[in-house]
DNA sequence: CACTATTTGTCCGTATGTATG
DNA sequence: TCATACATACGGACAAATAGT
C-alpha cells in the first residue's frame, strides 16, 4: 500500500496518501477523514506519526480538526495545480525579449567540447569550438532567468565580450561570415544542476525548461549549438496557432 | 540553498539529480564523476553525504567507484529516443504521434473547475465544463510519458470513452460543434506533483515538460484549455526553424 | 625507487530529526 | 510528555589505492 522506493519520512507519505485521496474527490467537501485511531490501525503506525500527519494537512487548510468531532475536509477538490499560472513577464519572441532584459558574457574562448558535443559537430576530440556562456535577467539588476551555453564552429572570432552589449549573439556570427540553412530546435525540462542552478538563483535540482537549437549551414553541416535553460517561473515559451 | 518543501533525505535529491543527468548523457558512458570533494563545494553538503549519494549510484551499478580515481559512469547511455511532436504546422500533425503511442482515457465528466480555470473561462464559481483526463503511453502497454487535462466549454457531449479510442479528442469536439479560431500554447517546466508523479512513474518532484494550449472560437472566447504534462525523458518538443 | 597530490574507504563523535511505546 | 532507538547530516581524522614527478 505504501510502497516506495523513495527513503521518506512516514509521516509524509502518509500525509501524501490523504492529500491525493482528498484531492482526488474521495473525501468530499465536509466529510470525515478517519480517525487517528482508525487510521493507527490501518496503517500500523503509531499515533503520534498519524497526528504529524493529519496536522499538516491541518496546516495546509485542507482539513479541519476539531476536538471530539474528528478531521473535516475542508477543501474543494481541484484536480491540479495547473492554475498555477500568473502570467507574469511572459515574453512573446526571442527579438522583443531583447528591450526589457539584459544579456552578460560569462566566458568567451575556445575550448575543447566536452565528447558529447564533439560527437555531434563530428570532430576529433582535440579540435576546439568557439564556447559561449551568458546569463540574461531582466533589466535594472533584476533576477537571472536564462543560462545559455553555445558552441560554435567558426574561425578567428575575436573572443572579446564588448560586442555583445549591443548586438545579439546571432547577428554578430552572421557578420562574421557564418550563413545558417535549417535550424532546429528541441525543448525539454531538467534538473537544474549545481551550476545552473547557482546561476539562475535556484535550488539544486529545481525543473528548468530546456532549449536546444542546432544551426546547420547550407551544406547541412552543424555550425552552431545552443543550448538554453530557463527559470520555468520566470519566462516560458509562447506561441500563436491559426487554422488556415 | 536546498529548500526542501518535501522532507526527502539530501543524499537521495543528490543520488536522483546524478541520476538523472547520467540518464540524459550529460555523462557520458566511462565518463568521470565530479569528485567527492567538488561535490562537496558545489553542493555545500558534507563528504558523508555525497558520499552515500554516489554509493547508492554504484550499488544500481549506474558507476564504478575507485580509490585514487574517481567515480566513473557504467552506463550504457539508454536507447533515449524521445518521441517529439512538431511545434509549428497545424495541429493535426501532432496527432501523427498517435501512430506509435495510445491514449487512455481516465476519467470524463461535467464538473465544476477550480477557481483559476473558471476565472479563465470567465464563468461563475458553479457552472460546469466537460473535464476529460487522459494519459498518453507507448504502444503494447509502453511506459507513459504524457498526461492530459482538458476542460471544455461544450454542451451536451456524451461523456464516455469509447469514441477516444478511435477520434483525436479535438475532432471529437469539433463534430461536436466546436469552432475554433486562434490558438494560443504555452511551454514551461514544472516539478511533478503526487499525483503526475504516480500517473508518469516519476519520482515526485521531477521535472515536468509542461503545455498549456488555450482555443478560442471565431469570437475569441475561451473554449478549450488543455493542460498537458510530459516526461521529459520520453519526450520533447522540436521545430524547424527555416530562413525566408 | 621514494615522494607527493588526489581520491575513495573507514571510523569517530556530535547534533538533530524521525518513530515507537 | 517522556524515554528510547534509529536515521540523517555534519566535521574531522586517518588509511589505502592510484597516478604523476
Amino acid at each position: 500500500m505504501l510502497e516506495n522506493s523513495d527513503p521518506m519520512p512516514l509521516y509524509h507519505k502518509l500525509y501524501q496518501l490523504l492529500h491525493q485521496a482528498i484531492h482526488s474527490g474521495a473525501f468530499a467537501t465536509g466529510a470525515k477523514l478517519p480517525t487517528e485511531k482508525q487510521l493507527q490501525e490501518e496503517t500500523g503506525m503509531s499515533r503520534v506519526t498519524i497526528k504529524r500527519a493529519l496536522d499538516e494537512l491541518a496546516l495546509e487548510g485542507l482539513v479541519v480538526r476539531r476536538r471530539g468531532i474528528g478531521t473535516l475536509v475542508q477543501y474543494a477538490p481541484s484536480p491540479l495545480q495547473a492554475t498555477h499560472a500568473p502570467l507574469r513577464g511572459l515574453l512573446e519572441n526571442l527579438e522583443e525579449m531583447g528591450r526589457n532584459t539584459q544579456v552578460k558574457v560569462l566566458q568567451i574562448k575556445y575550448q575543447t567540447p566536452p565528447e558529447g558535443i564533439a560527437a555531434q559537430f563530428k570532430i576529433s576530440p582535440e579540435d576546439t569550438l568557439l564556447h559561449i556562456i551568458r546569463r540574461r535577467n531582466f533589466q535594472n539588476g533584476g533576477r537571472s532567468f536564462a543560462y545559455y551555453q553555445s558552441w560554435t564552429r567558426i574561425k578567428n572570432f575575436p573572443a572579446k565580450v564588448t560586442p555583445f552589449r549591443s548586438k545579439p549573439r546571432l547577428q554578430l556570427l552572421r557578420e562574421a561570415g557564418l550563413v545558417f540553412g535549417e535550424i532546429h530546435q528541441r525543448l525539454g525540462a531538467q534538473a537544474a544542476d549545481s551550476n545552473t542552478a547557482r546561476e539562475l538563483q535556484l535550488p539544486l535540482g529545481h525543473p528548468l525548461l530546456t532549449l536546444t537549437r542546432s544551426s546547420y549551414d547550407r551544406r547541412s553541416v552543424l555550425c552552431d549549438l545552443l543550448i538554453a535553460h530557463y527559470n520555468p517561473e520566470l519566462f516560458e515559451y509562447q506561441m500563436e496557432l491559426r487554422r488556415e
